[in-house]
DNA sequence: CGAAATCTTGAGTATAATCAAAAACGGTGG
DNA sequence: CCACCGTTTTTGATTATACTCAAGATTTCG
């Protein structure tokens, strides 16, 4: 685990900036704000279920997952972590984790003790709001998990987590052209859905074939942006993106 | 809607007095806090999807449920709301509602202002951290939802639902005995579970039949709560239960 | 270039859905 | 107290979605 301090860039800046425009000197706390910096190789675990952290982890670049697993072995991705993202900020008012976190991709992850959030709180009370705000709209996206496991199936349970995958990178600029990187194993999104690998093979090939998606490596093309929401019904209210973002 | 003000009894305080015991102070203002009371019937919305509305609602006493509708139609109940129990708190941070809410049985409804919960909030930190607490354990909820959803079948997922249920009555005693009231229709475990109606009630007969559970009416009794634990792989940690609560 | 991981294919099976209808239950009014 | 209505639960038969197992092809990466 290679460590060091201060990250080139902050994508926690950007995000909060696209709920309301920081003060100057929010910006300045938020650049100056002490954490541990590692880069993580793939399929590296973060945090584990069970962990008493004094600490969240900010993912800085890459993929992340957060999941739990079954006492029969199984694992359940209950969620994706993507620049920005504290996937552990519960931990913060929850002393025992109740899920893990593992990286997908090499990720640069940021490590922040709790009381230094904290402290960032008291004395910028918007940013300890937005913070409130991203744990409340992560409580939304576990409902539409929900929503989309127990009611969808094989195509539109699939495309409807392609859609909140690509609104969500888009909203952190990571989306050209309808392209984005998405180094997802098929496994990964079959623990991520409740379907077998062989399932979302299939299921990703006929997408392939009815022209939903296309994909090259780990890149991923939406070709008709309208068709996969319509198909994968999917209405990013839930996620609570502010003003512009939430279009197109 | 028949409305009065102040009711005989908050269950709130008896929740938050599980978490840390209230100063008089508090517990006073708890007791006076202003809210409109209203007995709804059955199987009536409470809030829908898409509203804004300004207060939030407490539940006093009956079951009600948090659910979703699908562009086609289907209904995700993404949990249940008891005594006690704020299941639109987030509408205080999050303007739009992304889920309906819904009486199961009768029930009396505590509508509480949003300025007056914020107020309480400012006035009495602790409380705020409370409510605050309350929200992340939903979120962690939730999450075990996905998992339950995803990766449990029949019977084992049906057994974790109940072992969810009876663990959240007894704190707030409505469990004796190992027997409780649980007026939910088998249509409506299977709108929680993701299966059929009639799924639901083969998987109750297999369970009646390997004695996991006894019901009568509206009644459920718990021969063997280890039994049913292990068959539903059920750990209440992501309960984030104080104390005494989350044994036997 | 070779090994490991990932993706793909095929065949057989299982869990759960759907459809349809009958039985049981719960509340209401006569 | 009983007859009646709507709701809920139960049953049977058929179908569909998705799983498992197993092997082969392809990609990735050192």
């Amino acid at each position: 685990m290679h460590a060091s301090f201060h990250p080139d860039y902050n994508p926690l800046i950007r995000k909060l900036e696209s709920v309301f425009p920081l003060t100057d000197e929010e910006r300045q706390a938020l650049e100056d704000l002490p954490m541990q910096v590692a880069v993580l190789k793939d399929h590296q675990d973060i945090v584990r279920e069970g962990d008493r952290p004094s600490r969240s982890c900010l993912i800085l670049s890459g993929f992340a997952c957060v999941y739990k697993m079954t006492a029969h072995g199984k694992r359940q991705i209950v969620s994706f972590a993507i620049a920005g993202d504290i996937p552990d900020l519960q931990s913060l008012h929850l002393k025992v984790l109740d899920t893990s976190v593992s990286t997908i991709s090499t990720c640069r992850v940021g490590f922040i003790q709790h009381e230094v959030l904290r402290d960032i709180c008291a004395r910028y009370p918007r940013i300890g709001a937005a913070f409130w705000r991203e744990a409340l709209i992560d409580a939304a996206i576990f409902r539409e998990w929900v929503m989309n496991v127990g009611q969808r199936e094989g195509v539109s349970r699939l495309a409807h987590l392609l859609c909140e995958l690509v609104v969500r990178l888009r909203a952190v600029d990571l989306v050209e052209d309808h392209v984005c990187d998405l180094p997802i194993t098929q496994t990964e999104f079959a623990d991520a859905l409740g379907f077998s690998p062989v399932h979302v093979n299939r299921v990703l090939q006929q997408m392939r074939a009815e022209g939903l998606i296309e994909t090259k490596g780990t890149r991923l093309r939406i070709p008709d942006w309208d068709k996969l929401k319509e198909v994968g019904e999917f209405d990013p209210t839930y996620l609570h993106l502010e003003s512009n973002q939430a279009a197109a």
